[in-house]
Formats: C-alpha cells, structure tokens, sequence
DNA sequence: CATCTGATGTGCT
DNA sequence: GCACATCAGATGA
C-alpha cells in the first residue's frame, strides 16, 4: 500500500500548478502535507554514508533546511540530483584523484558540503558520499517554507524585479544557492552537524518514480551521456527535463 | 519550444 | 590565457 499511497502524491504534484501568480498557493498546500504534521528530524551521519549514486537518488524527496541569523528558516524538498563519482568520472573536479584546495570537501566524509564558484558569479552546492573523491551535486528543490524570503535573495543576486515563479526559485544548482543563500563560506562543513544547514526525512520517492539520464552541462567523452542525472518524474521544479528517458523509463 | 549570447572572475594549465 | 557541473534575456519557429 505503501506503493498506492506514492502514486498518489505523484499526482498530487502535477495539481499544483500554474496558480502561483498568487503565490502562497504552492506552500499552503505542501504546510498542510502529511510531513508537516509529523515530526521533522534531522538527518544523521549514517545516511550519508552510501556510495554516490545511491546517496544521488537518496537525497530526493529529503528536505534542506538552512536557518538564518535572524532565526528564519528557508525548507525545500530536493527533487534533482548529480553524481559525480571521483577519479574515474572524467567529468568530475576530482577526476585522476585530482586533490586541489578547491576541492577538498569531496574528499572529507561523507555528508561534508563542497560549495564552488563557477563563472566567476555562481556557486553550487554538492555533498560528498561514500568514495574518494565522489559527490553529489544538487540540481533541483522544491520551494516549501520562506518563499518570500527566497524571492528576495534571488531578485538581489539577480538585480532585477522581475516577479519569479514559484518554479523559478530553485530550479537549478545556482538558482538554489542563490535562493537558500548558500555561498563559500559553507564549504566543507558538516550536513549532519552544521547549525544553519542540514537535511531533515521527507517523503519517500519510489525508485519507479525516479528518472535516470545524463547529467546537464557535461562534454567529457564517454562520461557525457553516463546515465548519472536523477529526478523526481512529472516533478515541475526540476530543471531540465528528459522526455526520452521520462517514456523509456517505465509505466 | 529551441538555440544563441553576454555577463563575470576564479582556479588551474 | 582559458575553461567553466550557469543564468537570463533575446530571437526565431
């Protein structure tokens, strides 16, 4: 029944939809969601302790949550992963085991936050798994609690008043950072222990409702069409969608 | 919808 | 010097 009961939130997500000119709509409706009402715990250590791409597909539907200096707390349900698997991964920063002061988190324990610069005006932000070397990159997250607050963020980086779509919050690595406030200065602190930032357990994602396919943004020969890309299927806030994989992938 | 382009600056060869 | 795990705006179909 656990099955049933998956299928139907499923559904639920393709509901909540194009109503987000007012807003609130999207958060009202994931604050009165069976999570909300159950407790919120943290995740621990141990979690992150599997291998990149099972720790990928894990982190789908879990919830991050970073708490402000003012005490406000930001929540999102991750719904778009990367793995990026260390010295064989041609694409990774730790490809041939390369160890540079940049990447270091990669190589800490598992659950260590690794947040890098790209073009010169960008962050994104991975957590380190199980193997020398491999991460995770965070694609995607569903915005639940302080939009308003996320909207702020993004409309500072950005430097424009443009009003953004509940779905344009998140939906993609930068755009997440900038959303969530996420910058160097988190950099190879501790998902499990950090004050201001951790993953609390959100509702489970069956492996069926997972879509698998290559990662976005990759030219590094064989490595560019790995199937190491993982999102939550019919999800409106990932990123980039992969119809092909979408079909082929099952029922 | 798809494809292109400029912004921007750090890390690494 | 140049590549870069990106984003936003513009353009054409």
């Amino acid at each position: 029944m656990p099955a049933k009961r998956r299928r139907v939130q499923a559904q639920e997500e393709e509901e909540t939809d194009e109503k987000e000119a007012s807003g609130m709509k999207n958060e009202n409706d994931l604050v009165s969601s069976k999570y909300f009402q159950s407790k919120k715990m943290r995740l621990l250590s141990d979690f992150y302790n599997k291998p990149c791409i099972d720790l990928a597909k894990s982190f789908l539907g879990q919830i991050l949550v970073r708490r402000l200096p003012d005490g406000t707390e930001l929540r999102g349900r991750i719904v778009e992963t990367e793995s990026y698997l260390g010295g064989e991964d041609e694409a990774s920063h730790s490809r041939g085991g390369k160890r540079t002061e940049r990447n270091v988190a990669m190589y800490m324990k598992p659950g260590t936050i690794y947040v890098y610069q790209i073009y010169g005006m960008y962050f994104c932000m991975n957590v380190s798994s199980q193997g020398d070397g491999a991460a995770v990159l965070l694609r995607s997250i569903e915005p639940i609690e302080g939009l308003d607050t996320m909207r702020k963020f993004r409309n500072v980086k950005r430097n424009v008043q443009k009003p953004l779509k509940d779905k344009e919050l998140c939906n993609g690595p930068s755009k997440l950072c900038q959303a969530f406030a996420i910058e160097k200065s988190l950099d190879r602190q501790d998902l499990a222990n950090d004050q201001s930032t951790w993953l609390e357990a959100g509702p489970e994602i069956l492996e069926e409702d997972i879509v698998s396919c290559a990662r976005i943004g990759i030219s590094a020969g064989e490595w560019t069409h790995k199937p190491l890309r993982f999102y939550i299927k019919n999800n409106k806030f990932v990123s980039v969608r992969n119809k092909a994989a979408e079909t082929s992938a099952n029922t």
